[in-house]
DNA sequence: ACCTGAACACCGTTCAAGT
DNA sequence: ACCTGAACACCGTTCAAGT
C-alpha cells in the first residue's frame, strides 16, 4: 500500500477510498493480470494439450509477478478475467467428455496446483536462502538411510529428478487423468 | 520473532542466535508439528482409505495451526518427521502398486494440495473479510450470463456444491487416481 | 563466546482535520 | 463529499556495546 502511494504521489491513507485492505487491492490487481493469460485456438491440438497450454500460460503469468502468486493463493478473485478463465477451463474439460460434475470440482484443484507451483517457484528463486533450504532438502533425502527411511533411500534420484518444468507438465496430466476416472459422490 | 522474543523474556535479537530468519524458524516449528500427524495401523483399511486418512491428518495438524500453513506452502522442511512422512506416503503407494517413479513425483503434489488446501480454509475462517469474498464469488458464478458464461451459468450450483470435507477427500481420491494412471517420463 | 538494547527500515490501517 | 498528514501499532533484521 505505501509503495503504491507513493508510486501515486500521495500519503498510503488516500488508497483506502478506492480498496478496502491490502487483500482487495492484491485481488483487483490479479483479476487483471489474469485478462493476459494465453489460450490456444481450437485448431491446435487436442483438448489435453490446449489446457495444459492455458494452465501453463496462467502459471507463467502469475510467476512474473512473484509477490501476486502467494496472495492468489488465499485471494478469491471473482472479477470477469477470472469468470472468463474458469469458463474457459470447463469448456476444454467438456470437450474431453469428464462430467460436468467432476469438472466443476476439477477447476478448483487445476488451478490450486497451477497457483501453487508458481508461488513455489516465485520464491525459490528470489529469497536467497530458499537455495539453501532446497540443498538441505536434496542433502537429507540422499542421506537417508536405509533402516529408517528404506523407500526414501531407494528412491532419493527419482525424488529430485526431473526439470520443474517438466514436473509441473506431469501434474497437469495427472490432474486432467484424475479428474477424469474419479466421480463426486452427487454424480450417483 | 517480536512475538516469540516476548513470550520468551528477551529481546528480539537473541533469537537470531539459534535461527537465521523467520523462515528457518517457521520451518523448525513445522517439522516439529509433523510429528504428529497420525498415521493409521496397517489393518484399517486398504492402502487408499490410509493414505486419505495420512493426509487428512496432516492438514488437520496444519489448520490447527493458522499461521503456519501460509507459510508451509514455501517453506522446504528436512527434518526428521518430515522425511517420516515421505517415508510413509512413499510406502502406502508402494503397497497400492504405483510405480517407483510415479509415487515419487506424486508425493509432493499430495503434499501440496494437503498444505495448499489447509492454507485456504485457516485464510477464510480467520480474516473478517474473507467470508465476504467468497459470498462474492458465489454471486458472481450464479449470476453468470448464459451468453457470456454458458458453462458456469449451468454447472453454477455444482461449482459450488459440497462440503469443504467433502471436496477434499474427492481431491485426493482424484489425485491417488491420476498418480495410478499417469506415467513419468523417464519410466519407459 | 554468548547475548541484547536500541536503532533502522520497513509494514497496514485509522482518524481527525483539512479543502 | 472527497481526500490526506500524521500517528498508531505493528513487523524482521542488524550491530555496536555489554557481560
Amino acid at each position: 500500500m505505501r509503495r503504491l502511494a507513493q508510486e501515486l504521489d500521495t500519503g498510503p491513507a488516500s488508497l483506502y477510498v478506492y480498496v478496502r485492505n491490502t487483500a482487495e487491492l492484491h485481488a483487483a490487481v490479479l483479476d487483471e493480470l489474469l485478462g493476459t493469460v494465453e489460450s490456444p485456438p481450437a485448431d491446435q491440438g487436442d483438448w489435453r494439450e490446449r489446457l495444459e497450454k492455458v494452465l501453463t500460460s496462467y502459471t507463467g503469468v502469475l510467476f512474473e509477478y512473484r509477490g501476486l502468486a502467494q496472495s492468489a493463493l488465499v485471494a478469491r478473485p471473482s472479477g470477469e478475467h477470472y469468470l472468463n478463465l474458469v469458463e474457459r477451463l470447463l469448456t476444454l474439460l467438456d470437450e474431453g467428455g469428464v462430467p460436468p460434475g467432476q469438472a466443476a470440482w476439477g477447476v478448483d484443484l487445476l488451478l490450486q496446483v497451477a497457483t501453487a507451483t508458481a508461488a513455489e517457484h516465485a520464491v525459490q528463486d528470489r529469497a536467497a536462502g530458499a537455495q539453501d533450504d532446497w540443498d538441505a532438502l536434496a542433502h537429507a533425502l540422499q542421506n537417508a538411510s536405509g533402516d529408517t527411511h528404506p523407500r526414501i533411500a531407494s528412491l532419493a534420484d527419482e525424488l529430485l529428478a526431473g526439470t520443474p518444468k517438466a514436473r509441473m507438465t506431469w501434474g497437469f496430466q495427472m490432474l486432467i487423468n484424475g479428474i477424469l476416472h474419479t466421480p463426486t459422490p452427487t454424480s450417483t
